[in-house]
DNA sequence: ATGCGGACCTGTTAGC
DNA sequence: TGCTAACAGGTCCGCA
């Protein structure tokens, strides 16, 4: 479910409701995520002040006095604020209880999500630590992304999507990315151009920032943090439009599969 | 070092 | 209607 923008998106939503309170209580109902939620990881957090929330790639940074946790919302986490007294339901595995009361609850029905302690150095991290620049960040430009794929023979997309190159750039945003620079995605990575790798810098900016200006996109059932669903979906030109015709030259876009994950491009426009 | 396939899960949808 | 298979927005890990 989400990606950068959606991360996004639930964080901007979240964030006033925890910064500046401190942690009343930390409700754990499942500790089986993609990795078992800590055992007394709600004592770390428990009666800290709240300094921050912050995003790095997908992960959220929950940063407290005592140090930080990191919240991943895996393929169908999301975390929204829900009115005090709304019982939980299927799949609520963890709340976040505030000095306010506000509750801030934390659902995933695939459990690919996480919620682990990372201290007061939470970049060191290894989760964090390996990670590439920022796609939004200014480290993050066409000639960094030329000069790291230089000798790669990895697919493009596979590329783009590996988060030591890049952090964050999901399968959606992927597709929409090089449809943008007009790349093919099977194309070698070392074998593109400085000036359509400045291209492609561009295309992924540019759908990323789109995207969270739109409240990220909501494909199923995806809701940001303020409950509301985001309307980027009516601006993917490729994403999951299999058959249908290219908008801008109306010859019929193309699925194919790459590392598992699909893949929508323009055969006529992409190279 | 790089690249590939498998792993972790549940829910929804398409096809028979 | 019911069963089964395929597919889904992520990303780590181990092996070749």
């Amino acid at each position: 479910m989400p990606e950068l923008p959606e991360v996004e998106t639930t964080r901007r939503g979240i964030a006033a409701a925890l910064e500046g309170r401190s942690i009343r209580a930390v409700t754990i109902r499942e500790r089986r995520l993609r990795w078992p939620i800590p055992r007394g990881l709600e004592k770390k957090l428990v009666g800290q002040p709240v300094t921050g929330l912050r995003r790095r790639a997908k992960y959220l940074l929950l940063d407290t006095a005592n140090g930080s946790a990191i919240i991943h919302l895996g393929m169908s986490g999301s975390l929204r604020i829900v009115p005090e007294n709304e019982a939980p339901e299927k799949h609520d595995h963890f709340d976040i209880v505030t000095s306010d009361a506000e509750i801030v609850r934390f659902n995933d029905p695939r459990r690919f999500g996480s919620l682990l302690w990372a201290g007061k150095r939470p970049m060191e991290h290894p989760l964090l630590s390996q990670l590439g620049p920022e796609p939004l960040g200014p480290d993050f430009t066409g000639d960094y992304l030329w000069q790291s794929s230089q000798g790669r023979k990895v697919t493009i997309k596979q590329y783009i999507m590996n988060s030591k190159v890049v952090a964050g750039v999901g399968n959606i945003y992927a597709s929409e990315a090089l449809f943008r620079a007009g790349i093919h995605p099977m194309r070698a990575a070392g074998r593109i151009a400085l000036p359509r790798m400045l291209l492609l810098a561009e295309g992924i900016r540019s759908v990323l920032s789109d995207a969270i200006k739109q409240g990220g996109t909501t494909l199923r059932d995806y809701r940001g943090g303020d409950g509301k669903p985001g309307y980027f979906k009516q601006q993917l030109l490729v994403y999951d439009r299999g058959d249908q015709p290219c908008i801008k030259c109306s010859k019929a876009v193309k699925r194919i599969v790459q590392g598992q994950r699909a893949t929508y491009y323009c055969s006529n426009c992409q190279h």
